[in-house]
DNA sequence: GCGTGTGAACCTCTTCACAGCG
DNA sequence: CGCTGTGAAGAGGTTCACACGC
């Protein structure tokens, strides 16, 4: 049984995603049994910390032996509620967009993309991947037929703040953004982002210290 | 003068990178000082942490006033490394490879594609944003000629641990991957993810947990 | 008065080490 | 004997609150 004990961090939840994928994997390969040590590996961390994780919302695991592929994965995916993963729609119908599309959910344990929109009036109509690209006025439509979505944001820089009022307006508060600007959402729509720029910025100033220390 | 006074966290490095985006902005918007209030308030953390982060490599601001904007903006330019950032290759010219380099690197800071590379011999040669796609033969070739780079890794599941070990074997330590797959590199190889699906799952989660409570 | 820079207090997360069960 | 689950210790990061300089 899921039993929480106490408040769990972001961190937790973002290992117990990676512990999910290397479930999957260990599933596919024909393992039964899987210890802290062996999933500690694969995400390069403390096995240590793999049991914590895990012990936070029940005893998963048998002392002796390690936990059970199967019934871990989806003990895993209840906590994370998973198992019946949400809609995903896609805010802009531009390259990053129609990318992820194409490139679809597969190995992502049970996503799909349900819509994609586009303000773009030269867009809407358009076929992609499966998708015919509804324009933003249908928008809450969609997401009241849909229920509860998450909505990933890949529209130009300059009209996401834009989007994401729209979004909020039509009950959408799961938010998943590729741009870089600043947004605001009001308390309780969970905003997050996907910062590449970021991500070239650290790993820029990591190369730089090592070539600094080699001189 | 920029003065590291004890181990930097990457927290604060990514928290740098914020800044820096923060203020290109509001050097767009003709703002000359700005407050550690007012970085605190756009990136949402707290005043004192901007003031601790900016205050590990030295004294940029002014009390009473402020920070500079151009000055703090070269200086957090200095320590990242982004004053001359490296270039960027992609590896992998299918739909992800393909969306980022014609969505280009504009507003990151200076950073720009300089090669996209692709094992597909029927992709090879064909253009993509004014870039040629190369076979991954060239790839050592084109490393040697670039000097330092970062590869951001967008190749299909089940191939990335090898164009991996190709970039590490070209000299390339600094890898940004799309891919879901666990990989491994050799100490001293930074690598990173870009994780969309763990995001997706951390969205699930809260979302989830939030509907439990509403009953 | 205002905002920076900073020690101290506080809090959170990770690692250690071991009891206990299979 | 092996591996889990867990209190205790340790490390790291954040917030507080205030002295100091503009």
């Amino acid at each position: 049984m899921i039993t929480l004990k106490k408040r769990v961090s972001e961190k937790t939840i973002r290992r117990l995603s990676h512990y999910a994928r290397c479930l999957r994997y260990s599933g596919t390969q024909g393992r039964n049994i899987i210890t802290s040590r062996d999933l500690a590996d694969t995400c390069k961390i403390s096995s240590a910390a793999v049991r914590k994780d895990l012990a936070s919302y029940g005893e998963f695991g048998k002392q002796g032996s390690g936990y059970d592929v199967n019934r871990l994965l989806e003990n895993i995916e209840k906590i994370l509620g998973t198992d019946n993963p949400p809609p995903v729609i896609v805010i802009g119908a531009g390259n990053i967009g129609r990318a992820l599309i194409k490139s679809g959910l597969e190995g992502s344990g049970g996503y799909s993309y349900s819509a994609v929109f586009d303000c773009d009036s030269s867009k809407t109509g358009l076929m992609c991947a499966g998708l015919k690209i509804r324009s933003m006025t249908e928008l809450k439509e969609i997401i009241d037929e849909l229920g509860e979505v998450i909505a990933i944001i890949t529209v130009p820089s300059g009209v996401g703040q834009e989007a994401v009022d729209l979004l909020v307006k039509a009950g959408c508060n799961a938010l998943l953004s590729f741009t870089l600007e600043p947004l605001d959402v009001p308390e309780g729509v969970n905003l997050r982002f996907i910062e590449v720029f970021t991500e070239l910025d650290i790993l820029t100033h990591s190369m730089r210290k090592k070539s600094r220390k080699r001189k």
